[in-house]
DNA sequence: CGATTGACACCAA
DNA sequence: ATTGGTGCCAATC
């Protein structure tokens, strides 16, 4: 089932794999995408994660980066240290804005996860 | 209503 | 390896 078609669904989808992600993980917009059923509507994921500071309860969207593990979206968090600090809390490794060992805490709902869509 | 803009990703040169 | 162009789809201008 795709569900891009379904732009409602698509976005609790989207927040419901965000809250999944387990703590000390992170994973990529396009892998979530790819998961839903639009392997290249990773831009959709993205709109979804603006529109997640509404969502309740809240989506860690300091866990979700771009595909190169760099916290492109941390400018839209209250403040842009907040998306570091959270991930340095959780035990991720940040450096110069990107995730250190991306490939060590990359976490993929595809395989690790089995939610029933 | 058409054009532009994204918290992205992939492909070609 | 880097860069530039293209696809994706909703929201905004």
């Amino acid at each position: 089932m795709n569900y891009s078609q379904n732009s409602e669904n698509f976005f609790q989808l989207v927040y419901q794999v965000c809250r999944e992600i387990p703590k000390g993980r992170a994973t990529s917009y396009g892998t979530i995408a790819k998961y839903l059923g639009s392997g290249r509507s990773s831009r959709m994921v993205g709109w979804a994660m603006n529109n997640s500071h509404q969502q309740n309860p809240p989506v860690p969207a300091h866990r979700v980066v771009n595909r190169n593990g760099q916290l492109t979206g941390k400018i839209h968090f209250a403040h842009p240290k907040e998306m570091e600090i959270l991930l340095k809390k959780e035990g991720i490794e940040v450096n110069h804005d990107k995730i250190v060992n991306f490939k060590t805490v990359f976490w993929d709902p595809i395989i690790e996860l089995d939610i029933e869509i």
